[in-house]
DNA sequence: TCACTTGCTGACCCACGAGTCATTAACTAT
DNA sequence: ATAGTTAATGACTCGTGGGTCAGCAAGTGA
């Protein structure tokens, strides 16, 4: 007679779910996971579900923007709150960040937007206006900061800020389909920051 | 009355019906696309599409097996028929090699690796054995003979082939997603070649 | 021209999963 | 208590698409 079958909890839920989907998605990509499925991990039946998501591409949508966004926002405040230097910055806070993206659940909405992207560009807009553009801004910022204080002289890597990015992409996705032949992704976002900060400080050939 | 309705050709079917599929699964993806839309853009039935490929997984490998691995046997032949010094030949043949993969049917097929990979391990492998480790090999060699030589000296490169290879990914994927905010991915792969081959001849910092 | 093989067709089957909705039961206010 | 509100359920529908197969017609050889 006690045991409720379940408790009304409209704030929580759309979280719950949304969760339960970043992690559905993650095991099988988008297109293998069935609404169905998501409602279950998340303790809800699919009715429920289809009241807070209109379709499974809006939560799909939906998990993208609640869960990438945040670490940018991270990333941002890291950089509009430190006093380091350019080098230091990016040999510290910055390596760090970014140390953590392989392996994180982060890494499997790259690899979605990488699989499902290209049927929604709308959401494509979304990732580059508030993920991709604002990262590689934070960037520049970083870059410019350098050079004003004379630690850099101004190269090719200033209009590339791309070049910082390539290695944590590219063990992302090594880490994801080749996990066992995988090298140490720490040490190759390393090596590569270490070669552009050494280009930066301005050896000659 | 003439105009037979079709034609008997059992040889030249598999390819036809590969190409068609490589194309289908480009513009779609894998889950999206239908068996029936392959069949029709390689003018033929349904029914005939399944007496040469059990299944849609089927095809799906048989598109990556055929198309990828060409590529890469033009990558090593050219490797072993040169005479060129290291420097030499990463700045000539292998830059040109590179530059021409992101915007090429190929990186389709990188983006159906990532997205469909994780689901079918045994195509993993064999993506491994074929491509990236045959890939990474090459380069290898590459830069053993460039430190045999005496062009190169011993670095963190040289356990890392991989930094040679991230440019080309991340193009690859940049372009797929974002054509029009795409740098220049061109200049993006020569400035990391340059990076890579500067810091390998070895000035101090 | 006529039997015979087989590459090929396309209508059909059916599992499966996205999305709906009539109903129920957990809260709330009075 | 109890009437009213709405979060939540889960059985149902229905389009879709992978896979089949009985039959057909293009080539072949005598």
């Amino acid at each position: 007679m006690p045991e409720p079958r379940f408790h009304r909890r409209k704030e929580e839920r759309p979280q719950e779910i949304t969760e339960a989907a970043l992690a559905a998605f993650a095991e099988k990509g988008y297109a293998a996971t069935k609404v169905d499925e998501v409602a279950k991990r998340a303790g809800v039946s699919k009715g429920l579900l289809y009241l807070y998501f209109k379709t499974k591409e809006d939560l799909f949508k939906a998990v993208i923007r609640s869960f990438v966004v945040p670490r940018i926002d991270e990333l941002t405040t890291i950089i509009d709150s430190s006093e380091l230097s350019s080098e230091e910055f990016l040999r510290g806070p910055f390596l760090d960040f970014v140390k953590t993206l392989p392996g994180s659940p982060i890494s499997i909405l790259v690899r979605l937007m990488i699989s499902e992207g290209p049927k929604h560009p709308d959401l494509l807009q979304f990732y580059w206006e508030n993920v991709v553009s604002r990262g590689l801004d934070a960037l520049n910022v970083i870059l410019e900061r350098g050079i004003e204080t004379g630690e850099f002289r101004r190269c090719v890597v200033h209009d590339l800020p791309h070049l910082f990015v390539m290695p944590v992409l590219f063990s992302v996705i090594f880490k994801l389909l080749f996990e066992k032949q995988c090298p140490d992704t720490d040490q190759l976002i390393e090596a590569q920051i270490d070669l552009l900060i050494a280009h930066m400080k301005g050896e000659v050939e």
